[in-house]
DNA sequence: CTTGATATGTTATATTATCTCATCTATCAA
DNA sequence: TTGATAGATGAGATAATATAACATATCAAG
C-alpha cells in the first residue's frame, strides 16, 4: 500500500467505514450509489491518497466500468457533490472524505515529498475567514483552504520521495 | 472598466501603485522586470479580475508580446514567485497582488455571482492553520486560502451576471 | 571576447475538463 | 401495463489549462 496518510491505521477498516457510511447516506437520502461510483469511492478510499481524474479512469477502464472521461467526472461529481470526497484545487486531484459521517469544513494538508494528503478539521480558521468576510460584506459558501508543506514523515533528512 | 474589486477606489493611482511597487522590488533585488512581465503585471492589474493564462496570452499577442503560451506562463511564473501576483487555484487564474509592498499569507473573496475576486490578509486564518498542522508534525510552506461566495454588490436581489 | 546565467521564440504535446447526443434505467402516475 | 419523467451511462469530439524540449538572444562578469 502506497503513500498512506501520516498516521499508520487499519486501513481495511477505513475502507469499510467510507463506502459504509456512503452506502448508509445514499439509502436514507435516496441517492443511487451506482457500481461505478460505489467502485470510484473504493479505489479512492484504497489508494488513500490525492488521485486525478484520469488515474481513476485507469483504473476504472481496467474493470470495465467505462473508459471515457466523462464516466470518471461523473463519478466525481457525484461524490464531491456529496461529501464523499473532496476535490485539491491545487493539485487538480481527489481524494476520498475521511469524516464521511459529519458536516465538516475541511483542510488539507499536502506533502511536496511523497505527495501524501491529509485531512484535517477547519472550523476555526473557517470562522475566522468567515468573520473576516462578513465584515466586506461578503457571504462565504465555501472555503478552500489547503497547507503545502512537509509531512511528519519527511521531515528527517531520509525524505520518502514519490514513487517513479 | 469591468469587475472591479468590490470597493470603488481610484483604479489609475492603484495601477501605478502596483507597477511602481514591482518595479522598485526588481530593481532592489536583481531581478529583471522585462517589457513582456511589466506588461503582464500592467494587464493583471488594469483588469483587476481573475485572468486566465489564455486569457492573458490574448492581451499580450495582440501587442505582438509573444503568441504562444509558455510566453504568458513564464511571464505569470515570475509574477507569482516574486509575489507580484497570485493564483487563485479555485479558477486556474491569476491576479495582481493588492499588497505589493508587504510580505503577507494571502485570502482571496471569490464571488460566484461577477467574478470578483478581492485580496484580503489572512494571517490569523494561517496562523490556525499552521498550528494545528504543527500538532500533527506537519510544516507549512504555503497555504491556499479562498473563500466563494457572494460579494456585497451581489448582495442584493439585483444580482450582477457575468458579462456573456 | 567568451562564458555562464537568464530570458525569449517556437513547435509540439501533455494534462485536465467539458459538450453533445444517444441510450438506458428506475420510478411513479394514470 | 403503459407512458412520462428524471437520473444515469456510453461514446465521440473538443475545449481549456499547462508543460516539455530545443533553438536563439541578451547581458553581465571574468
Amino acid at each position: 500500500m502506497s503513500r498512506l496518510a501520516f498516521d499508520a491505521h487499519d486501513h481495511h477498516s477505513c475502507i469499510a467505514d467510507t463506502l459504509d457510511a456512503a452506502e448508509a447516506r445514499c439509502a436514507k437520502s435516496g441517492l443511487q450509489f451506482t457500481p461505478v461510483r460505489r467502485r470510484a469511492l473504493e479505489i479512492l478510499a484504497t489508494e488513500h491518497r490525492a488521485m486525478g481524474a484520469y488515474d481513476l479512469l485507469d483504473h476504472l477502464r481496467a474493470e470495465g466500468l467505462g473508459s471515457q472521461p466523462p464516466v470518471a467526472y461523473r463519478a466525481l461529481d457525484f461524490l464531491v457533490k456529496h461529501g464523499f470526497a473532496h476535490k485539491i484545487e491545487r493539485l487538480n486531484a481527489f481524494v476520498a472524505c475521511s469524516h464521511p459521517d459529519t458536516d465538516h469544513s475541511p483542510a488539507f494538508l499536502i506533502c511536496r515529498h511523497c505527495d501524501a494528503v491529509a485531512e484535517i478539521r477547519a472550523r476555526d480558521a473557517r470562522g475566522l475567514l468567515t468573520d473576516s468576510a462578513s465584515k466586506a460584506g461578503f457571504t462565504v459558501d465555501r472555503a478552500v483552504i489547503e497547507a503545502e508543506g512537509t509531512c511528519p514523515n519527511c521531515q528527517d533528512g531520509t525524505e520518502v520521495q514519490a514513487p517513479a
